[in-house]
DNA sequence: GGATGTGAATGTCTTCACAGCT
DNA sequence: AGCTGTGAAGACATTCACATCC
């Protein structure tokens, strides 16, 4: 089993969210066409990128709903759940904290940081805000696994610096600038800024076709 | 000048930013290997982004910084603000408004919207939320040129269908589901819960190498 | 000397097309 | 007959290496 490509990781976890819908309604089966139908992509893509971690189907039938649900949760690591402690509790982080969407897909959030101290102490759902200053702390007492960043740029690579020696492996970095990481160490970036800059090109590309 | 990828325009996007850093710096001149420094990349990777849209260094020297990022947000289409419609007054979306780095970037909300008859005649900044229900009228009236949609899956095709019915060309979609557009729409989504997977199988796949 | 700009080489991802099961 | 699984082909992206110019 060699290395998969991002992309290829991104439809398969899509690809779950979709089995799972056709799991809810009772659906046994499904075709790679059915998925791709509702992916967006090509029967063949989905065929290959499964074919990355083994054969699922039966010939002639399709894939078995239940059963390459349960594969993939494996496959993609998302059959435990994660913990995750969220620095950063102004207007974005306390909307990630809010979000249900995250319990109920396994991502756990048990612990708010904040480095003001008029908000360390307050009150978010079952969790007491803590200081920033605790980070190492916090990390370790709540097993943390990945941390997640809603700070201000100035303040990420000092935060990722210091996750990173305690050894947290995974980071989520919502502030519109890089952080380095050492290689043992994944982190990703959702920069909204830099979708809508993207976006932006998309748009006026498209005008001239 | 062919076609570019979506990766190297978010390098350029990337490379913009760096060069304004620069520009406040009152730094005149940057070579590619600075820039890949600094973005993480490589200076030939620099150099053939660049290169895909014309020649602006000069040999032995490097590029103007000022005259670099003036190409460069003409080129990816950031020399003039762009109007936004912000749909989905909720935790997430007052967050995306309450935003500065939007406006610091061009990006301006002119219109927010919500479904929910409490929040409609609310204000958020200097705006008043208007009612779903208005949707084309306001898109139209406002200029928008980019809807922005934090709302529930469930709404999301439905809101998609009516804008691109209004006349709206791009769409940036934060709920956890791929809606359909036109090929003359561009759609791009964030979706935050599949980063977190993505990133879970990437924290997997290098624990064990 | 020093950095750009770029064809050529390499590497990676996607699509095709069909053999092989059920 | 129908659909999977997969080598092979093709498209695309990145990296190299060097001729070119200041």
């Amino acid at each position: 089993m060699g290395k998969i490509s991002d992309s290829a990781v991104r439809r398969l976890t899509l690809c779950l969210r979709h089995l799972e819908e056709f799991e809810a309604h009772g659906v046994e089966t499904v075709s790679s066409g059915e998925l791709a139908r509702r992916g967006g992509g090509t029967p063949a893509q989905v065929r290959k990128d499964l074919s990355l971690f083994g054969s699922f189907g039966t010939r002639g039938r399709g894939y078995s709903v239940p059963r390459l649900a349960v594969r993939l949760r494996e496959i993609l690591g998302l059959s435990r759940p994660r913990r995750l402690a969220l620095v950063g509790a102004g207007r974005l982080g306390s909307a990630l904290f809010a979000y249900e969407g995250l319990r109920r897909r396994g991502f756990l959030i048990v612990a708010v940081l904040d480095c003001d101290p008029g908000k360390v102490g307050q009150r978010r759902g079952g969790l007491r805000i803590r200081a920033v200053s605790e980070l190492e702390r916090v990390l370790r007492e709540e097993a943390v696994e990945i941390m997640v960043v809603a700070v201000p740029p100035e303040e990420v690579q000092g935060l990722v610096d210091r996750a990173v020696r305690a050894g947290v492996r995974g980071i989520l970095n919502f502030a519109p600038t890089r952080a380095r990481v050492p290689p043992h160490v994944v982190l990703k970036d959702v920069d909204l800024i830099l979708e809508l800059e993207a976006l932006t090109y998309a748009m006026m590309r498209q005008a001239r076709a």
